[in-house]
DNA sequence: TTAAAAATCGAAAACGTTTTCGAAATGACC
DNA sequence: GGTCATTTCGAAAACGTTTTCGATTTTTAA
């Protein structure tokens, strides 16, 4: 079962390949009554043009990659699913590999992606990345790079984000406001920048609200994959400091664990000790009592990342300067019963 | 930064692209010492080759595309982990697609990946999905397709699968002999396989163990993205029939559901009703009690399909016969808490 | 020294398009 | 009928590789 080329369809017709390639895409220098024996011929000839041929002769391949650090899961899946939606709109394909939070696995995935020329690449930062220069190597190539979520400021191209830092002091101030007075909170590991800035919010939260910082009350939670950590840091912090009475979590993994061991060890929430997520996972309402947390709007940030790759892709083509853009989304508090007695 | 290409070693070196290319791929009538120095070369003028053009010389692309039919959620986030860790082993890239339950879609994807040149696709099927002759013709085209999990009996290709209706045969089964007499079964729309074959388990395990089978026992879930339908189909079943001692449900989601009823209303699980899921997801530890459910491998269901989709993109490519495979994947039994008393 | 064998290289075709540029045909106009 | 403008078409180059096949050189054997 052979494909049917353009040569066929000039055999056919007994005309050049240049006039039924013209005739196909719409030039003006072909005559209506050939353009439509060529088009009638194409059809019944069921000819599909060799994407790899366009690739080759227009040097864009109309796909994208996406790296992200962490299996699709959770927030990854929202932003995913938000790429998808968004790229398949604008006709181009996406390819994506998982950087497992390695940096240097990040780095090989990104040559290949270059080398497979694909026409731009979003990614999130690993854990592991603070080094850049494969970012910038890209870049300098002519592959525009979008970073989104997991972001390094220092390197100059288009990012899209939240307000890590303003979204966890709305939510201690939030906390603060309810009349919670010793706020702990269990924070991510110290090497991404989410991490350190979900932290420093809390501390301001604190500061800006006359309570002083306690870092006796900060506990490390950095397995990312299951709520043990919050699970374990919640007994381990109710033996140690028992008179808090709210926990500031950095996900809302790790506060589900707070609250099945608290479940467990009947401690009531937010009665005793209230809790508060990160990012609105969908297991957020499924836990009981249903969790406080921030709104993470992942869904968002994969379409306008999409967006501005494919924006930057055509400036490139057309050799326009390009400009890029920082582009913040908006978080919100979603109150459920974790925090209100 | 324009990359640099066989020609431009090739006059670097005062020899013929030919020569370079051939170097460069190992071939054995190239001395060791021009080898060596067009190695060298490559390296020092940081040569990457053009993937598109050797696509368009060698006829494969080393890509495959997936196309799932909902979002990335639950079990396929888990299936897609499981294709992109094997594929990207195997030395393969993968384009996804999602055809949101749309045959429509779906065609027009298959379609697309077809034109891109992947090397082979896999899919899982849409539940509108009831003519197969795209995928056929993709077949026929030599493109080769595996489908998991979705799959549809009657087109002739390699598939990988859970035995649906064993499954649930063995959940009922336990639920029996547990002990259970009087088990509804909340089951999904009607169209999909996967949710016939999981009813007819259901029933045939009643008749198995002697047990009449009640059709007002079943209700319909036919809502896959929320567990809204759990929760109000458990409160009619416990109006119209307070007598269940158990529920057999699709999936975990709307088992979760039923239990967010049941902690609400009152009602003790598993005492009063036990329930039962089917997926084991992430979330079936998350509630409490901790739901008693069927694993179903995603992870490894996305690697072996991988695994086979390449042995048959390898024998397309080799000339050799290929041959179809049926692989069902073992499910098995998790014990948790909401079934046992 | 010479013939045969082995080693080493390169010209050129091929993959299937797109696009430039010029040529041929047609139409318009006086 | 002749000039010019317009319409319509096609030859050929180009995108960057891979691979066949023949040519040349070097080595081996006698």
């Amino acid at each position: 079962m052979n494909d049917t080329k353009l040569i066929d369809i000039a055999s056919a017709l007994g005309i050049s390949v240049t006039t039924v390639s013209k005739a196909l895409k719409g030039y003006t220098d072909i005559s209506k009554s050939t353009r439509a024996r060529v088009i009638e011929m194409a059809e019944t000839m069921n000819y599909i043009p060799n994407s790899v041929a366009v690739n080759l002769r227009t040097n864009e391949t109309k796909t994208i990659g996406v790296i992200i650090p962490a299996t699709v899961h959770h927030f990854f899946s929202s932003v995913l699913n938000g790429i998808l939606e968004e790229a398949e709109k604008r006709g181009y394909l996406v390819i994506i590999l998982q950087s497992n939070e390695k940096y240097e696995l990040e780095k090989k995935q990104l040559a290949l992606l270059i080398q497979k020329r694909v026409d731009g690449v979003l990614m999130s930062l690993s854990n592991e990345t603070d080094d850049f220069s494969h970012i910038n190597d890209a870049i300098k190539k002519n592959t525009p790079v979008v970073l989104f979520d997991k972001i390094a400021k220092r390197v100059d191209c288009s990012k899209v984000v939240i307000n890590d830092a303003k979204a966890a002091f709305d939510a201690v101030s939030y906390l603060i406001n309810k009349g919670y007075k010793r706020i702990a909170h269990f924070r991510g590991s110290y090497v991404p920048q989410n991490s350190i800035d979900r932290f420093l919010g809390y501390k301001r939260a604190l500061e800006a609200h006359g309570i002083e910082y306690d870092s006796k009350l900060v506990y490390v939670c950095d397995n990312n994959t299951d709520f043990e950590d919050g699970y374990e840091n919640a007994q381990k912090i109710m033996a140690e400091n028992p008179d808090i009475d709210a926990i500031f979590a950095i996900t809302d993994l790790v506060a589900i664990g707070i609250i099945k061991y608290f479940n467990e060890a009947g401690i009531k929430t937010p009665e005793q000790v209230a809790v508060f997520g990160f990012s609105n996972w969908f297991m957020s309402t499924v836990i009981s009592p249903k969790l406080t947390t921030i709104d993470q709007p992942g869904f968002e940030m994969g379409h306008t990342a999409v967006s501005i790759l494919i924006d930057e892709i055509a400036d490139i083509k057309e050799h326009r300067p390009v400009t890029h853009q920082i582009i913040e989304l908006p978080t919100r508090i979603i109150e459920r019963e974790s925090t209100v007695k």
